[in-house]
DNA sequence: GCCAACGTTGGC
DNA sequence: GCCAACGTTGGC
């Protein structure tokens, strides 16, 4: 299954994600989207890199689940601002993967292109409301978003 | 900066 | 278990 993974670019955008080797995507507190990399991320799944609260927001590439699910080690660490005091090493609150770079689109495709594309119109991330940072996406959705990425070179 | 949406917390 | 208050997300 595809999927859709929210970051702001002024934290970490899809280059800083081409720089590195793979990236444990720390400091997600939502349990529904914990529950989608604890429970149903496969190795090689692709994702869209979505970039939010940009200028403008919008899809920016793809990248690819890179590991299988383990404790977000930040939960354990009192210094970091995702620091849950009540995950413990032996029952651990949240888990994530690493993900990988996989393309940079040369053009970032802008949610507003994404919310007037009569094929997306139900799309969860075009919906109003959808604060959640990863959600799945179906499969004609992502080869649409993957045909608007080509044709824009 | 505003504010709608909505998840979480905590008093009861 | 309800629900008001609060905090966060994220487009605009």
């Amino acid at each position: 299954m595809p999927w859709l993974i929210k970051s702001e670019p002024d934290v970490f955008s899809i280059e800083d994600l081409a720089k590195v080797p793979r990236e444990p995507w720390t400091g997600v507190r939502n349990y529904q989207a914990r529950n989608y990399m604890w429970k149903e991320m496969r190795v090689g799944e692709l994702a869209l890199f979505y970039h939010s609260n940009a200028t403008p927001p919008g899809i920016a590439g793809i990248a690819k689940v890179a590991s299988a699910p383990y404790p977000d080690p930040t939960q354990f660490d009192p210094d970091s601002e995702y620091h849950d005091p009540k995950a413990t090493e032996e029952r651990p609150r949240w888990y994530l993967v690493d993900f990988t770079h996989v393309e940079t689109f040369a053009n970032l495709i802008p949610l507003e292109q994404l919310k007037a594309d009569s094929q997306l119109s139900e799309m969860l991330v075009c919906q109003r409301g959808t604060r959640l940072s990863i959600t799945p996406v179906e499969a004609n959705h992502y080869q649409r978003v993957l045909k608007l990425a080509g044709a824009k070179g």
